[in-house]
DNA sequence: GAGGATACTGCAATCGTTCGCACTTGGGTG
DNA sequence: CACCCAAGTGCGAACGATTGCAGTATCCTC
């Protein structure tokens, strides 16, 4: 009742009166060369009659392609998110293909039962955000020649495709930004050294006091433990009791900023009067905040669109063609009021 | 070579030494009672070893019967769906169904071509957190008995199971504390009137207001058309031209709140001192705006574990046990800073 | 000790498609 | 006229699991 729909291959071949292989072919558009113009004709007519629908399953089995692309996110609710399974959603529906979300929990071991699972269901390709820097899961995935995409972290072996930000350039950006409004004392609250996004970030900080020929110094950094509020907050505090002289702060994420912002209104310190702020990721809402936030605006959305066609491109194109490109999309500064110039000193 | 697994039921039947039918029964749970517990153990321990994965194709091409549960939700971006997609997830996946996210995109012609497409992919259940008011989708579903379960927003037919929030508590909530802090001039922003959240939280709103014996009367509600910012801010600007007589404004969600506020700001009337504002949902990081906003939190992330629930025992009992069971879980009121005493006349 | 009930297990059909192979036809060529 | 080629179609075996049916031990009972 629930089931499936009914009328099946043979039911269309019957009314067309030809045999099931031939109105398979017929129906198929990469083989409907190999039956004659007319026939072809009378059975796509029938089947439209009949309003036949092909069965995905029978067909999965005996082709092993699903149409079916799975997507990993470690937290769905982390805006960070959506906006990328939007964009590769509508690519692939846009194909034919069925987005399967799944959402690891940010466990290691949901996500690998999980792919487990899809890879049973017979999943055509996967496109991962969650991935870490080492990260034995992907390497099986890329020893197995399992078409899969990363998106928004990479890994260290770069054995998988990638589509990410230009997050370099984006920190890039922000350091020019405070060093124009006269900041020399930059410090960085960097996210955790597991992720590629927290790595990286921090090394293109560095590079980018250096290149201004600000001063640098191994307290510059502070890592954070998660991309969280809590472990902003801490990291912060940290910062302004290792005695390190600062005027503006990078954050590793919005997330990040948030909780650096609450420890600096907690003793008293005015932003942007006596600090500057910066985050990273616009989240949704950040530009309402009192003061709003600055921030790195990444275009998530062509994240997930471009992720998705690659994935295609691998799926039927072969594992051969794509090797392992790595794609970095532009950023944009979007500078609001928590920076400012530093306080005379 | 990107294909499923390699080891199938054959062959851990053979390294067993039984029959593939043996090998089946042993290892489907509710069969493996019809075989010597000796044997079964035999398999399973081989199973394990083998690392044998069942072929969920050709189980449900058997079996009619996918483990595919689908979400239909109208824009994944929007903050009101990812604790529900999450909660719906975790229960599925814990039974060992997959959760197929579809973002509409708030469509309905798209919306019919997920489905249809869905359909015919054998999915075996469908959360739909895009409901109309009267939507024709919708009853053809429950026309072909197709397990179903509504979440978030009802249909005016009430004939499919649904899971939603007490949205008339949390309305009268909401009253009653404006009423507590002295308010008698209290005004409603609603949703569209195509939603049930829109017409259930307008109706509510009515109620309370003659419940607490205040004034009432028909310019008391203003009608948004759709659950946005700008829709929110277009309807303020009606309410105050209207020359209505008002303190508080309770709005019918989050998003509309934050265009009252934008254009409270505007026209230079104060929040919370002039004009008290209540939103309803608790998007994120709306507790971190400058006053932070005074709102009802839902408890989506059940929501979304219980329409699972609920599905999953529409599937695997039959049609007939839920009938069209409508659940309403409980909300909070949640006091901030944007309502306050009415300014003294 | 014979008959029958019971407990396991093997056999083979089946789910709906796809696709390699073989067959038939018609037309072109030497 | 004999031969061959190619186009079009039918045939039936897969894909990997489930399941009704039937067969064979095993054990109990009288």
């Amino acid at each position: 009742m629930a089931g499936a729909q009914r009328v099946k291959l043979t039911d269309v071949a019957r009314a067309a009166g030809v045999h099931p292989g031939t109105a398979s072919r017929a129906l198929n558009p990469s083989t409907v060369s190999r039956v004659s113009p007319e026939t072809a004709r009378r059975v796509l007519k029938v089947a439209q009659r009949l309003g036949y629908v092909p069965n995905t399953l029978a067909r999965g089995l005996r082709t092993s392609k699903s149409f079916v692309v799975a997507m990993l996110v470690p937290d769905i609710t982390n805006a960070l998110f959506p906006p990328m399974v939007r964009g590769a959603e509508q690519v692939l529906s846009a194909a034919g293909y069925t987005l399967v979300l799944t959402d690891t929990d940010n466990d290691s071991d949901t996500e690998r039962r999980q792919v487990e699972q899809l890879r049973a269901r017979g999943t055509d390709g996967f496109i991962i955000a969650t991935a870490r820097w080492q990260d034995p899961l992907l390497e099986e995935i890329a020893d197995h020649g399992v078409p899969a995409v990363l998106v928004n972290r990479n890994i260290g072996s770069r054995r998988l495709p990638y589509v990410g930000a230009d997050e370099r350039t984006g920190i890039q950006l922000v350091v020019e930004h405070l060093a124009g409004l006269g900041h020399r004392a930059i410090v960085h609250l960097g996210g955790p050294s597991d992720t590629s996004t927290g790595r990286d970030r921090a090394s293109a900080f560095r590079q980018a006091v250096e290149g201004l020929g600000l001063p640098t110094g191994s307290r510059l950094v502070q890592v954070c433990a998660s991309y969280t509020e809590a472990a902003g907050a801490e990291a912060t505090t940290r910062m302004l009791e290792s005695g390190q002289d600062m005027t503006a702060i990078v954050c590793g994420n919005d997330l990040i900023a948030l909780g650096a912002l609450s420890v600096l209104a907690e003793k008293g310190i005015r932003c942007p009067e006596q600090m500057s702020v910066v985050g990273f990721n616009n989240l949704a809402m950040v530009e309402r905040l009192t003061p709003p936030l600055t921030t790195v605006r990444l275009p998530l959305h062509q994240i997930g669109e471009l992720s998705a066609r690659l994935l295609l491109a691998e799926i039927e194109g072969g594992p051969q063609n794509t090797g392992a490109i790595q794609s970095l999309l532009g950023v944009q500064l979007a500078v609001r009021g928590t920076t400012a110039p530093p306080p005379p000193t």
